[in-house]
DNA sequence: CGCTGTACGGTACACCGTACGGCATGGTCC
DNA sequence: GGACCATGCCGTACGGTGTACCGTACAGCG
């Protein structure tokens, strides 16, 4: 009664990892649930047997895109290292799909795979001798400055918004804007680009170190 | 010739404020053409009389929040107290419409109106001794973490945001996830509220300072 | 064989953004 | 005054979306 009198042909995983592959090619508004149905050779309404809804599927294709993550695996080095290897490696999972950000900002998620960089990154945090609380908001500042980064980056391709800002600025009037009428370049080059990734990173774990030395 | 033969009933600047209105009321995906034209009592296409399109319409929407900005101007105290004044009125300036934050993802908005914080920040950072480049990567540091932090918050309310994690967190496979099963209330602590963001702006001005009190 | 629980998908509905073209208006010119 | 016409307005229509509803066809069981 219980048994399933036809076995379904596809799976859960099947489907949210066709999505993926449809959002990674052609971007968020290409994935409709008509076009991932014929992209399977389905018919549309079937999706649903599998899903909720469209919400539903895409939690499971953000899902799909954190499972497939690198191996934060290696240790070794101090604190720092540890934890600049860590940032680096969130950064490259979620450039690895960039239309995936704007949705992991409306829900976060906490699947196992996830947690992985966070548990380590935790660990090294205490192992500096920051206190748990210290060490969460610590490597959550980390978190919410890598995310922002990205975020921002995916807007378009870094010489594209380094023209537009530099237009931008360029136009301002000098008499109220003074220093970003002399910066224009400075900021345009800290739209995009390791560098500033690597700046901001530096600046926070300077941060942490300076906590660590202060008094308590 | 160039004369108007009729005069428009409405206005660019109207119709962004009525569609502004309709987002933060209801939130972003409300907004629709029909339901604004609806509720300013107008037929639907005469919207395309005062916008391209859609995207027009957002661009116009996201610029008419950041007009209705605070005064940044109280000026005085030293650079870090500048920074933090500024930080804050970032933040405040973006949970005021948390639904426009992901527009301003899609595309950074460069009117003066929303980079008269950036001239000041900018003029603290140099004045305290900063490069213009360190001074612009600085900056972006912090606009990228106030960015985050909001952009992270607008998921839901705290409460729920820190339940939703709490639970996530308590069911992980405890061999796996020692630090974090011991940090479930530490880290539910970080998702929202001032002590976080507090807490980050001070690690990233530490970060400054440190880069200011080292030998170059 | 017939029964029944299940996977499948066609059709339909409400809504979306917007292209097109007709209409009423009121200022300009003869 | 009358004709003209540029202009703002907007009804209709097209192709798209997510998904509710319901009929159908099949696999395993009695």
């Amino acid at each position: 009664m219980s048994t399933p009198n036809r076995t379904p042909a596809l799976s859960r995983d099947q489907v949210a990892e066709a999505a993926l592959g449809l959002v990674d090619a052609e971007g968020l508004n290409a994935l409709s649930m008509r076009r991932l149905a014929g992209r399977l050779g389905v018919g549309t309404m079937t999706l649903y047997g599998y899903f909720r809804d469209k919400d539903d599927l895409l939690a499971a294709v953000v899902d799909a895109a954190a499972g497939d993550s690198p191996e934060w695996e290696e240790r070794g080095g101090d604190w720092r290292a540890q934890l600049a290897r860590l940032a680096h490696a969130l950064r490259d999972g979620l450039e690895r799909h960039p239309s995936l950000v704007q949705l992991r900002l409306r829900r976060p998620i906490l699947t196992p795979a996830a947690l992985r960089g966070t548990e380590l990154a935790m660990g090294a945090l205490l192992e500096a001798g920051l206190s748990r609380l210290d060490a969460a908001r610590a490597f959550r500042s980390l978190f919410l400055y890598t995310f922002g980064f990205v975020a921002f980056s995916a807007g378009g391709s870094p010489d594209e918004l380094r023209g537009q800002a530099r237009g931008a600025l360029a136009h301002l009037p000098p008499e109220e804007f003074p220093v970003l009428h002399a910066s224009v370049e400075e900021m345009a080059r800290t739209l995009s680009g390791d560098d500033q990734f690597e700046f901001g990173l530096a600046q926070l774990l300077d941060g942490i170190a300076a906590r660590l030395e202060r008094p308590q």
